[in-house]
DNA sequence: TTCATAAATGATCATTTTGTCAATTATGAT
DNA sequence: ATCATAATTGACAAAATGATCATTTATGAA
């Protein structure tokens, strides 16, 4: 056992202090660990983690092949990485989002636009996305846990109408996914396809908010205001420090 | 190209003939070819394609490493049969089974809970469903063409009030998937994590029903309704010869 | 039984991939 | 400037994998 392979990145710097706190070579192990899992991202999301090669990732992050082994034990390791960074960072921003959101419904809705959104603006972490959405660990930690707890608080709170919160779950868990396949898909279809797809009322603003709204319907909401909902402006993200 | 690959196993032997209708050679081809789909079918529905070595294949089936040539070209085509015999040929059976069934709904309980009900009793297809579900052969091929058109089908006769028709077969198939996802991972669960199930109402008969009901809402159905269209006993799969 | 054909088999080789390591380079303190 | 430490690097050996092929075995007709 080499190295432990830090559990985070964890860049401490206090964004208080000055510019200079970080050390050089620091911020220079930070950057090749940070284009490993870039690397590691677009071609897993891809290929899958078993289908690519280590020296597929640092050719792709354009460093010297020794280098990958100073950053992960193995391949399984940094794809274990990969894992705790694009969902577990990414439920944290959620999180931050709706912080001051009461009502459960819009959370939902949130939530739900947010990931579509950014699956559409970064279609490879949406391809990650549904090739591991379902794993167990995203299931029960994280997003999965989130989620769940989400819709039984609606539950209590009778906004949403269901009897069966599990069977909820896994509805608005799959429909997520689903959508984000679908505008992946769809994105870049050509030929007679794209004429289905016209006919669908598939055009360029994506399927955020008509995602929304079907899960909000899903959840017991009543058409029209799950539309109102759905159709809410987002809370804008804050450019992180 | 040593072999084209036939496209379609299609044992032509009649059944009403007498049972020395084919040749013991054929057979033995038929049944090492069948031997190494098989294996393939659990190796690659855990670690996917890439992920699965063909001595591993060969290994698992029991059969010589060289045999493997004998019936497929490359790790690539017996990939692609797999996934004609898993998709296509599970879409065929669900067409003979709806065949004589009119309200377009309880078409779409049943082959929900037919697909439910088969992964639960073989894990592995399911496994391979769910990990390949979102492929975009299976979306616009085979199930997905199926789904999409008995969801039209629905609205153009007013048995469904959905206005969406694209977002509802994204749901609907998102969501089959999602709870073949969540019956896997229940099915072992252990642990604490048990114990939050129970509380969530996962008991022994599965999914199944449940699942059904919400896509016939998702899909405009009262609930009450749904829930009654859900529980139809199923017509029994003919034994296929 | 004999024989031609089809199928199965594992040894063999080329290629790919993994993991290690000594050498090189960059960093930051003295 | 000097030096100890940390990080990067590509060459290398070992292991794994893909594909080929001559040989063996099974099959079924003559």
């Amino acid at each position: 056992m080499p190295k432990p392979t830090p559990k985070r990145a964890a860049a401490k710097a206090p964004a208080t202090a000055a510019a200079e706190r970080e050390p050089r070579g620091a911020r220079r192990k930070r950057e090749t660990r940070a284009r490993l899992l870039e690397a590691a991202l677009r071609l897993m999301a891809r290929k899958g983690m078993e289908g690519v090669a280590i020296n597929e990732i640092t050719e792709a992050a354009d460093v010297g092949f020794g280098s990958f082994y100073n950053h992960f034990e193995s391949k399984e390791a940094i794809y274990e990485a990969l894992m705790d960074q694009v969902f577990e960072d990414f439920g944290d921003a959620l999180d931050i989002l709706v912080r001051d959101i009461a009502d459960v419904a819009e959370v939902i809705a949130i939530c739900v636009r947010h990931t579509l959104l950014r699956a559409r603006r970064e279609p490879i972490w949406g391809q990650f996305l549904i090739r591991e959405g379902f794993s167990a660990r995203v299931l029960e930690r994280g997003l999965g846990q989130r989620l769940l707890r989400d819709i039984q608080k609606g539950i209590a709170a009778r906004r949403f109408t269901t009897k069966d919160p599990l069977m909820s779950f896994v509805a608005v868990g799959g429909t997520v996914l689903a959508a984000i396949s679908a505008e992946l898909q769809f994105g870049s279809a050509q030929g007679p396809q794209a004429a289905m797809l016209a006919a669908l009322g598939v055009s360029g603003e994506g399927l955020a908010g008509r995602a929304a709204a079907a899960i909000l319907q899903t959840l017991g909401l009543a058409p029209k205001e799950a539309e109102a909902i759905a159709r809410r402006p987002l809370p804008v993200v804050e450019a992180g420090g």
